[in-house]
DNA sequence: CACACATATGAATATATGTTCATGTGTAAC
DNA sequence: GTTACACATGAACATATATTCATATGTGTG
């Protein structure tokens, strides 16, 4: 499958700008306040002053956020009357970041032998 | 299952002190020559003049680089005569990194739908 | 011991970036 | 039209951070 053969490939397998186009996803969940914005979505589609409300942040900084994220194409927007609804528009991501979510949430980190 | 366990619960369920913890993974991830240094690792234990040449960097740009990511616990270090050997410390990380690299390798996402 | 090699560390710097504030744009109702 | 609401946007700033360079620490060899 995908994930053994990106574990057993050479590592110069990954060419440079498709590094630093994966590297730029990692940064835009690298923040506190846009990850927990991303996590936010995971559950549905959310409106930004409900998610600036539910984080305890400014609306201004919200779309700010929610910007990048859509630039990104880590996700989407439908308006819907005077608001505007966010949701994560690619699955991957939300794999992602419900995979790392659960790993932090479960256990301790330091288990060395695994499933 | 812990994915979807994750997926299904309430957003506010992540803590925000666990929430800046997983950012600070993410945000280690974020950087290109970073993310380059740990998809080396994945392949295997790398000393850090090889992961240098390899990568075209400078080995004290890596020896900073792998310092971080050990203090965060992505790598784990084992010395080996006059080289240190780095490799992932974290089955957790390897997994979701080799995940993003398949997705990045494989199929190019759609860029059709602009908001 | 000295010497070469491999890596680590600290300082300095240029750049990137998160946040706030003020203002602009779009939408619905009156 | 105007008013109120929801969100976007640009500037400004303070902080963070990636990189380079010089220097230090540790390790094996002669």
């Amino acid at each position: 499958m995908a994930l053994a053969s990106a574990l057993a490939m050479k590592p110069g397998a990954l060419t440079d700008d498709k590094a630093i186009e994966l590297a730029e996803m990692f940064r835009l969940l690298g923040d506190p306040s846009r990850l927990r914005i991303v996590i936010e979505t995971l559950a549905g589609p959310r409106a930004v002053g409900h998610m600036a409300e539910a984080l305890g942040l400014s609306p201004s900084l919200v779309s700010h956020h929610l910007r990048l994220l859509r630039a990104a194409r880590l996700v989407s927007s439908e308006r819907r009357g005077k608001q505007i609804f966010y949701r994560i528009h690619d699955e991957h991501v939300a794999r992602v970041v419900a995979d790392m979510v659960a790993h932090v949430n479960e256990d301790s980190h330091d288990r060395e032998s695994e499933h």
